[in-house]
DNA sequence: ATAAATATAGTAATTGTTACTATTATTAAA
DNA sequence: TTTAATAATAGTAACAATTACTATATTTAT
């Protein structure tokens, strides 16, 4: 029993989230949702965004650098940070989840998840300088 | 030429930092250091803090997990952050990092650095539950 | 339709952190 | 060893990101 009321505030948080690609913040989400629903509250989308990564349908990103991020793609990858225009993009590479299994043989604790974040300047800043 | 000038505060928070190895936040070692210098500001903790990273003297973790710890082993290594203490732990692994590399292979912009931390139950909360 | 429960908008409060400012400490040079 | 220049401090105010509160509105099962 999911003691869970539909919104079409929450339907319209999702699937906004799902059409981009930039990794937005709740306020960049916010900004854009108001076109659809000029009186949404802040308040609701970051209840939303917290709700959706505790049920798993998105997942919250903390950079380092800046406010948190939302991604509406699950599936396990890693990302990158820049610097200079704070872009976050998604890292195209192979599977390192043998990292996981590296960090449990010398650990006592359960390991539920981990995140790499890689730093830098992305492409687009280091051409323009 | 560094125009920097000593300061006996800054010696401490990196004294301080250098004898634990809990990766305090900022506040905890304002507390802390507070025993000895019973007026220091906590704003002179957190411009210390900042300064020190950037010069490389010590390490600026962002666990996404409440506030931002420190760390003045700046050798390369990763961190496990405990979801129910809230606890920060070097974790023992070898070196991983042709992670990096693997990055780079399809990637056009510039990684300076990267972060991974793993997420979980430490031992000790998984003992008590 | 009604009732129970969840979600909302709007606002206030909280937390972590940075900025400001007048005073104090450090440092290099006279 | 005073002086003068500059950086650092304490104390406080401001700020940004986020969460909590509350009265009203929506959803949903009956």
């Amino acid at each position: 029993m999911s003691n869970l009321k539909y919104s079409r505030q929450r339907e319209s948080i999702k699937k906004q989230l799902m059409q981009r690609n930039d990794h937005p913040t709740a306020d960049m989400i916010y900004t854009d949702i108001r076109k659809e629903y000029p009186n949404i509250s802040l308040g609701t989308v970051y209840r939303n965004l917290s709700l959706l990564s505790e049920l798993g349908e998105i997942k919250r990103l903390a950079t380092g650098d800046g406010p948190d991020r939302f991604d509406a793609d699950v599936s396990p990858h890693n990302h990158f940070v820049c610097r200079k225009c704070h872009a976050v993009l998604d890292m195209e590479m192979d599977d390192i989840s043998e990292i996981k299994e590296q960090a449990e043989r010398n650990f006592e604790g359960l390991i539920e998840s981990y995140s790499v974040n890689f730093y830098g300047i992305c492409g687009n800043c280091r051409q323009k300088s």
